[in-house]
RNA sequence: GCCCCGGUAGCUCAGAGGAUAGAGCAUCUGACUUCUAAUCAGGUGGUCACAGGUUCAAUUCCUGUCCGGGGUACCA
C-alpha cells in the first residue's frame, strides 16, 4: 500500500521513542483525510493509537505534532484536541499519492500470501421466466463483487447455477402444450426467455380459474389456500405427472423440456451479454439435482443424520432446531442439493472460500448449509459466505407477478439506454453517427443503472423509484463519466492545439490550489478504498468513493483551467493531474463493471 | 412466540467509538463569449425512533421499549 514519508517517520520515531511499547507487527499511521474547513490536509487522529504507547491522547498529539514541525514534507501543523492537522507541501503531497498513478493503482494488490481463490455463485435464475428488477441487483451485486475480489488481486470464479427443471418449469411446459399452438421464438418474434415467461402466466391463470370453479362446487374447501388445492386440480396432476415422467426420462417430455429451456437460455444469453456477464462455469439443476443424497446417506452411517420413525432424514441443529434433508419418500429438499453442489463444486475447484449472493430472506438457510457442511466434517466450511442483500422495492411497495408490477429487466435496460440516448442526441445528435450514439447510451443507461443498484449497501432493502432512477444527474454514474469525458475533451482539445505534453519532467510541485491539493489527497485513497470494498465485500463503499473523486475533479476543472494555465509548466502539471484522475475514474468504473463513454 | 435485518433532512440513502452528523433528489438564489452547465457555488431543511447504561468521548457499543421488513416447511 501506498504510504506518505511522513507518516513512515512518525512511525519510526514513535518506535524509537517508547522502544518498551509493544506494537503489533506491521503497525502503522493510518492518515486520515482533513474534514473541509479545516485548516489541513491530512490529518493524524492520535485518540487512535496513543493507548498503544500508554500515553494520553493530548500530550501524544503534542509530540507528533512537534516532530512533523521540523518534517521536510510538511508546511504546518495544528492540534485540534488529539487530532493533528498537517499541511503538506505540494511536491510531496503529490509525490506520496498522484504522482505515479500506474504505482498507486498497483498498491490496491493484495500480497501474494493474501490473496483467495474465491468462488463467487450469482444470479441462480429460473427457467420458466424472463429476469427482474430483483435478478438485476443480484447479477449487478455478483458480477461487481467478482470484479472487485479480481481487481485486488484474489484468483475468482464466477458461477452460475441455473433452475432448469421442478415443478415450476412444468407449469410453463404444460400451458405451452395447452395453449402454445405451437409457437417458437422465431414464429413469434419474442425474445424466448418471455415467451416462456408468458405460458408460466397463462398457467397460473388457468390454475386460478379452475380452483375458482372447484371452491364453487365445494364450498367446504373455500378456505384452503391454493397451494393445498393445487393436486385436486386436473391441471396440478398433469403438471405433477409430467415432473415424474420428466424424472423418469420420458422422451416426448424431454424433448420438449430441452426446446423450451433452449428458448430461455438464449434469452437469458442476450440479458447476460447486455449487463456485460461471462459466467466461467454454469451448472444446471437438472445435472446436479441428485448430488445431495449420497452424502445424506454416508452421513446418516456416520451418525450425523438421524432417522426419523416416519423414514425422513433430519439433522439437529442446536439452536436452529431440526432439519429435513431427505423426505419420508426418500427425495431431496432444496437443502440436499445445496449440500451436494456445494461439495461438488468444492472438489471442482478447490476454493479457499465459496460465496453466494442470495437474497437475505434465505439467510436461515445458509446458516443452516454452512453448519451441516461442518458437521459432515469438512473444516472448510467457516470459509462459507452468504452474500444477503436486500430485497428491491417500488414507491407502491413490492413487486408482485400477480399484480403485474414487477419491472422487467430487459424493459427496464431498453428504458434507460432509450432515455440516455435522447439525452445524447440533443448535445450530438448532428455531429456524431447513430453508431457511435448507441454505443454512448448503452455505457450511459446501463453505467445510471448498475451504479444506482451498487450506491446502496447490499443488505439494504432498497426502494427503486422508476422516476428518480432514471435520472443522468447528481450521485449518478453518468456524473463519474462525466468527469472522464471532461478529460478526454481536454486531451483532444490539447491535441487539436497542437500541445504535446508526453515529454518533459511534471513540476508537480506547482500544483498547489486547494482543488489540486483535493484532487490528489483523495486519489491517495483509492487503494485502500478498493481494500476495504473487497475485504466488506460491498461495492458501495467504491461507489461513494468515485463519486468523492469526480466531485473533487469537477471542482478543479471549475477553478483551474489546464489548457489556458497561465505558464505551459503549469499546463503540463495539471493535464499530468487529469490523466491521473482517469486512469483511477476508469478503473473504478471498470471494476464496477461500468464502461467510460468516449465522450457524452 | 422465537430468530435475523432495519428506523438518520420532505424523499432516497451514506456515516459503525472521535472534530460542527453528510450526499443526491426536491425547493429557493446565483454562474455558460472560457477545457462540455449530464457541471459548479450558495440558501432552506435534523430531538440520528424512544428510555436507560458503558466511555475522556455514543448517531455508532450494551440492555429494554416502540415501529417497519424478512424468516421460522418433508417450498425453492
Amino acid at each position: 500500500m501506498m504510504q506518505f514519508k511522513f507518516i513512515d517517520s512518525v512511525v519510526n520515531f514513535l518506535n524509537n521513542e517508547f522502544p518498551e511499547a509493544s506494537v503489533p507487527a506491521g503497525w502503522t499511521i493510518v492518515p486520515e483525510k482533513c474534514p473541509e474547513g479545516m485548516e489541513g490536509d491530512l490529518t493524524v487522529n492520535c485518540f487512535r493509537f496513543a493507548k498503544l504507547f500508554r500515553l494520553a491522547p493530548d500530550k501524544m498529539a503534542n509530540k507528533v505534532a512537534g516532530f512533523l514541525n521540523t518534517h521536510a514534507d510538511v508546511l504546518n501543523v495544528e492540534i485540534i484536541k488529539a487530532f493533528v492537522n498537517v499541511v503538506m507541501k505540494p511536491e510531496a503531497l503529490h509525490h506520496g499519492s498522484i504522482c505515479d498513478v500506474s504505482e498507486l493503482l498497483n498498491s490496491a494488490k493484495l500480497p501474494d500470501t493474501s490473496r483467495r481463490r474465491i468462488l463467487v455463485e450469482y444470479s441462480a435464475p429460473n427457467t420458466n421466466k424472463p429476469q427482474h428488477l430483483g435478478h438485476v441487483r443480484n447479477n449487478t451485486l455478483g458480477m461487481s463483487l467478482a470484479m472487485l475480489l479480481k481487481r485486488v488481486g484474489h484468483d475468482v470464479i464466477q458461477i452460475n447455477l441455473v433452475n432448469d427443471r421442478g415443478i415450476h418449469i412444468c407449469k410453463s411446459m404444460i400451458a405451452y402444450q395447452r395453449f402454445g399452438n405451437g409457437i417458437t421464438p422465431e414464429s413469434s418474434g419474442i425474445k424466448g426467455d418471455h415467451l416462456v415467461g408468458k405460458f408460466y402466466v397463462e398457467f397460473n391463470n388457468a390454475l386460478k380459474t379452475e380452483i375458482a370453479s372447484l371452491k364453487q362446487a365445494h364450498p367446504e374447501l373455500a378456505d384452503k389456500p391454493e397451494e393445498e388445492l393445487f393436486l385436486e386440480t386436473e391441471l396440478g396432476q398433469a403438471t405433477q405427472k409430467m415432473l415424474l415422467d420428466w424424472e423418469a426420462g420420458a422422451p416426448e417430455v424431454k424433448a420438449l423440456w430441452r426446446t423450451m429451456n433452449s428458448w430461455v437460455f438464449a434469452g437469458f444469453e442476450e440479458t447476460y451479454r447486455r449487463m456485460g456477464i461471462q459466467f466461467d462455469r454454469t451448472y444446471l439443476e437438472s445435472d446436479t439435482y441428485l448430488l445431495g443424497k449420497d452424502i445424506v446417506a454416508a452421513g446418516l452411517q456416520k451418525g450425523v443424520f438421524k432417522k426419523r420413525d416416519d423414514g425422513a432424514i433430519f439433522i439437529h441443529l442446536d439452536k436452529m432446531g431440526d432439519k429435513v434433508v431427505l423426505r419420508s419418500d426418500g427425495t431431496s429438499v432444496y437443502i440436499t442439493q445445496d449440500i451436494g453442489t456445494t461439495l461438488k463444486k468444492y472438489d471442482d475447484y478447490r476454493p479457499d472460500s465459496q460465496i453466494w449472493v442470495v437474497g437475505d430472506e434465505q439467510v436461515l438457510h445458509f446458516k443452516m448449509l454452512f453448519e451441516i457442511v461442518g458437521k459432515l466434517g469438512y473444516a472448510w466450511a467457516d470459509s462459507l459466505f452468504h452474500l444477503a442483500y436486500g430485497m428491491v422495492n417500488l414507491p407502491s411497495g413490492k413487486m408482485k407477478s400477480r399484480e403485474g408490477t414487477v419491472v422487467d429487466a430487459d424493459d427496464l435496460f431498453d428504458e434507460m439506454v432509450g432515455l440516455a440516448s435522447e439525452a445524447c442526441k440533443e448535445r450530438y445528435g448532428e455531429e456524431v453517427s447513430v453508431d457511435e450514439i448507441s454505443r454512448r447510451a448503452e455505457a450511459i443507461g446501463m453505467g445510471a443503472l448498475k451504479f444506482m443498484l451498487l450506491k446502496f449497501n447490499p443488505r439494504t432493502t432498497m426502494t427503486f423509484d422508476p422516476q428518480a432512477s432514471v435520472k443522468f444527474e447528481g450521485d449518478t454514474g453518468p456524473y463519474v463519466q462525466y468527469a472522464c469525458a471532461r478529460i478526454n475533451s481536454i486531451e483532444r482539445k490539447a491535441l487539436e492545439r497542437g500541445l504535446d505534453f508526453s515529454s518533459g519532467k511534471v513540476k508537480w510541485g506547482l500544483l498547489q490550489s486547494a482543488e489540486e491539493k483535493n484532487v490528489a489527497i483523495t486519489a491517495f485513497f483509492y487503494p485502500q478504498t478498493l481494500q476495504l470494498a473487497a475485504e466488506r465485500m460491498d461495492c458501495s463503499v467504491l461507489v461513494e468513493y468515485l463519486l468523492e473523486l469526480s466531485k473533487a475533479f469537477n471542482r478543479f476543472y471549475r477553478e483551474c483551467p489546464v489548457l489556458n494555465a497561465e505558464t505551459d509548466d503549469l499546463k503540463a502539471a495539471r493535464m499530468a493531474l487529469c490523466m491521473a484522475v482517469r486512469e483511477i475514474l476508469a478503473d473504478g468504473l471498470n471494476t464496477l463493471t461500468i464502461g467510460v463513454p468516449e465522450a457524452m
